[in-house]
RNA sequence: GCGCCUGUAGCUCAGUGGAUAGAGCGCUGGACUCCGGAUCCAGAGGGCGCGGGUUCAAAUCCCGCCAGGCGCACCA
């Protein structure tokens, strides 16, 4: 299989260093690490570890690349040669079979191309989004959004066994801030000027809640006492806020497999266990008539507190027992994806895990920065409290889903983004989407053209691929076979945006060689060829649209 | 004051220990009356915020400083 062969050439390597060590001249071996060359006249890949070796036995790294290389034994692999180059490094160039049989593995996987099981059935839980039903979902979400759904697909293509939730913040403060807010302008609505509570929803949302709860109800709850009718304006308002957002994301093409309640945790008793668990374990502790987590056992720098001296819990409170049920389900790595300015939460998280008895390296955070939302170079002012704020639903139906998916993950999650409204919508080179997009539509038009022409799609078992021999093609050829690779990287490094940056390459080297090639117009030896390349690529950029969420348009 | 993130080409960003630092946009000049020019080719353009250090090798690791963002609640 195509997969294994960087983990096979890995062994090889490993085996010499073992010899090295039992002649004696290593006394430990370092981590041996193939990489990819920049240059495609370096080969397929590359290895250092003649540098690391040299370090160790105080020895020319050239000399010792020569040693290693003569002791490498990969007759039975189809490694063309191994060159000693750049003072020491090893190079690995592959047979041409080789990557023509990449061509082949590609044609019958189709779209399965590039999976693998690194991940090997671990399952691991990806929570993201969890906005509080209190509001729409703005463009920040949004960003969320792409990002988990779509590291949560490369999880999957890598082998593991993944399920995404969305954690609503369903009970607490927040929630009766709501009710309260729709019951103060429902009243104003009924003739009662009534204000807003003082951390109110200013949005204009709540104003439309109100006035459809007095259609369906009439007036009834004027009369009604006040904490009789704060119930039903908090449950009318929160299933009407949280069926929005489950409408928004299913437009965005985000689906969830568990929506998780955090009331559901108080009902069941599962907070008050786990503070009892942790009060027993001695990681909670009463102070000042509160409760507090001891945090500063994990590095954190002071300890925090879960349940206040009202009585009251914090959010610490339920997310340490969200964070035990997670676990209790079995899953055995959790992926949180917060906003940035949650970024201080981390460590007392990081706490809990340990402190639950759980291994913190299986609970990452993957935080993820503001979204600079322009129009024309000019930058869209947003205040979430005032209720001024560019929804997620205003951004999708401007530029379209495709463009929205697309870009937020066109960038490193931890860093900002721009986003130019004006720019997203421009069908024009600005537009990284529409790029991509164009070259899968080519390869369809050809796939078209010769149905028209009546040509078939030619018999692997015959075909010639052996006549994809410019350099144009080879670099193809080599970027499709990267696949595997880039989508273990990425579920590795949980990286989702390296996907844009691999499909983009993709893309212009399929442009490259569309430019420079005909297909049809060949003899059927090379046009049969240059068709199975054609399908590899259409085959391995739908795929990457796929795990972004992006739409694979075979007309444009 | 403390902590986290960011600082790479005119702009927006990749690249986290290795071979001449990459891409897109922008700029300049070009491309077959032939599978879609939303494409392609060529060129100019930076030595990676600044200063030290570690290393055979640093944009990448360590220390200090500067700039921007964010966070430092018995709020969520």
């Amino acid at each position: 299989m195509v997969i294994d062969m960087r983990g096979k050439i890995v062994q090889r390597l490993q085996d010499v260093l073992k010899g090295f060590k039992k002649d004696g001249l290593l006394d430990e071996i370092p981590e041996v690490k193939l990489e990819k060359p920049s240059n495609i006249q370096f080969g397929e890949w590359s290895s250092a570890i003649a540098f690391h070796v040299a370090k160790r036995v105080r020895k020319r790294p050239i000399e010792v690349a020569r040693e290693i290389a003569s002791r490498l034994r990969l007759d039975d692999l189809p490694v063309e040669a191994v060159d000693v180059a750049g003072g020491g490094f090893l190079n690995f160039r592959m047979k041409k079979e080789w990557s023509y049989n990449v061509l082949k593995t590609i044609i019958v996987q189709g779209k399965g191309y590039g999976s693998s099981n690194v991940g090997n059935g671990k399952r691991v839980q990806v929570e993201f989004v969890s906005a509080n039903p209190t509001g729409p979902l703005h463009v920040g979400h949004g960003r969320g959004a792409a990002v988990g759904d779509t590291l949560a697909a490369i999880l999957k293509k890598a082998g593991y066994d993944v399920e995404k939730e969305y954690y609503i913040n369903d009970a607490g403060n927040q929630m009766k801030n709501l009710g309260a807010s729709v019951r103060a302008r429902y009243m104003t609505l009924c003739g009662i000027d009534t204000e807003l509570p003082e951390q109110g929803y200013r949005g204009k949302y709540i104003w439309d809640i109100a006035s459809e709860i007095r259609e369906k109800e009439g007036d009834r709850f004027v009369s009604m006492d006040e904490d009789e009718s704060l119930e039903f304006f908090t449950m009318y308002a929160k299933d009407k806020i949280l069926k929005g957002i489950k409408d928004d994301l299913g437009e965005f093409g985000v689906r969830f497999d568990v929506w998780f309640s955090e009331k559901d945790l108080y009902d069941s008793g599962e907070v008050e266990d786990s503070l009892r668990f942790l009060e027993k374990r001695g990681y909670i502790y009463e102070k000042g008539g509160a409760k507090w987590f001891r945090s500063t056992a994990f590095g954190d720098n002071k300890d925090r507190v879960v349940i206040k001296s009202d009585g009251t819990t914090t959010y610490l409170a339920s997310d340490i027992a969200y964070h035990r049920n997670k676990y209790m389900r079995g899953f055995q790595w959790l992926i949180d994806i917060w906003g940035a300015d949650h970024h201080g939460y981390v460590p007392r998280m990081k706490g809990v895990i340990e402190a639950l008895g759980f291994d913190p390296k299986s609970f990452d955070v993957l935080l993820i920065q503001f979204v600079n939302l322009l129009r024309d170079g000019k930058q869209i002012s947003m205040s979430t409290r005032a209720g001024e704020f560019i929804t997620l639903r205003e951004v999708i139906d401007e530029v379209g889903r495709d463009v929205a998916r697309f870009f937020f993950i066109t960038r490193k999650s931890d860093s900002h983004l721009d986003f130019d409204l004006e720019l997203a919508k421009k069908a024009s080179l600005d537009n990284p989407v529409y790029y991509v997009q164009y070259a899968y539509a080519r390869t369809v038009n050809i796939f078209r053209q010769a149905e028209l022409r009546g040509i078939e799609f030619p018999n692997l078992e015959s075909v010639d691929l052996s006549l994809l021999d410019s350099d144009v093609e080879r670099l193809l050829i080599k970027k499709l076979s990267a696949y595997p690779e880039e989508i273990e990287i990425a579920a590795r490094e949980m990286a989702p945006h390296r996907m844009f940056f691999y499909v983009q390459d993709l893309a212009s080297s399929f442009h490259h060689f569309y430019n420079h090639y005909r297909v049809l117009g060949e003899e059927p030896g090379k046009r049969d060829a240059r068709m199975v390349l054609v399908k590899a690529v259409q085959y391995v950029v739908g795929s990457v649209l796929d795990i972004m969420g992006v739409s694979a348009p075979e007309r444009m």
